[in-house]
DNA sequence: AGGCGTCCGGTTACATTGTAACCATCGGCG
DNA sequence: CGCCGATGGTTACAATGTAACCGGACGCCT
């Protein structure tokens, strides 16, 4: 959890970007770095408040068009019930995830999902549903807020 | 898929809330209908409007609030990926679902989660979290647009 | 070099979604 | 009757997300 894994993270991810071929400009490594830096769900207001800070974003749509990239990299990914973004280190093309989210601190670890993507497959395919994009949230308390109850 | 259908599936909602002791107003009567008219999710703001034209709901945190209401006790769900919300006609308290929503037709299929559920259960389990609330939603094209394709 | 097309982002101006705060009312209950 | 908790009317915003238009950068072809 240390600051130099996230910044390693940020590094490696522009990497695998530019090995990929895909464009990295300086507004989406901001973008991402910003993300990474954090171990939290970020807003993209927030993300936009920091950049704009330092002149790095100019207006909401900048910072909208570079989580898109991000998230369409597989580099990001949306929580649609917080309405924020995190970043991810999977390093795959635009992958799934299941994301446990911890209403004490915040805090949203991603878990594979491989179990689930199989079950939701089969709820899909008995119903003859083609299944592009999957959205599994859990929200309760991690194993330390529940502690600290 | 009648519309009878839909107001026995409003009428019996109806019923159930008042054998639970839930307080079942006309405004939130009238949410509750205008939710299982639809076969669709429907926005808070499509729902206001609809219940404005009939002077039946002054301004949105009165719909907001009604929802809020239905939600929690399992009538209604609210879709994330959509901020819309459809009506549910299980009639237990507040469970979760899966849903299987169509970027062609916009319809959203309830399907039960029991499998996935325990899944989830077992992946939370695993770094000691507590579960309180699942959001499983899933996009794709369901059988009739994947056809129509 | 010059022209062209595509991608990217700056900019403006909105649209959509959701809420805080305060107060009036209503209905049960001591 | 007077209190109290629940409900919802009202105002005024906050937060989130986007359409549309433009200009600059960069590669590519001639
Ligand atoms: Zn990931
Ligand atoms: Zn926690
Ligand atoms: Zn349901
Ligand atoms: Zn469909």
């Amino acid at each position: 959890m240390s600051t130099a894994h996230h910044c390693d993270a940020a590094a490696r991810a522009e990497q695998v970007l530019a090995r990929r071929g895909a464009r990295i400009t300086q507004l989406r490594r901001d973008v991402l770095r910003a993300l990474m830096r954090e171990d939290r769900p970020v807003g993209a207001y927030q993300l936009f408040d920091q950049l704009k800070a330092r002149d790095a974003a100019s207006a909401p749509p900048a910072v909208y068009r570079a989580l898109d990239f991000l998230v369409g990299e597989g580099m990001a990914h949306k929580l649609q019930s917080l309405n924020a973004y995190v970043g991810c280190a999977c390093f795959e093309h635009a992958h799934d995830a299941h994301f446990l989210i911890c209403r004490g601190c915040n805090a949203a670890e991603e878990v594979p999902t491989t179990a689930i993507r199989k079950q939701v497959d089969t709820d899909a395919a008995e119903r003859g549903f083609a299944v592009e994009r999957m959205v599994v949230e859990t929200v309760g308390l991690c194993a330390d807020c529940k502690g600290r109850a």
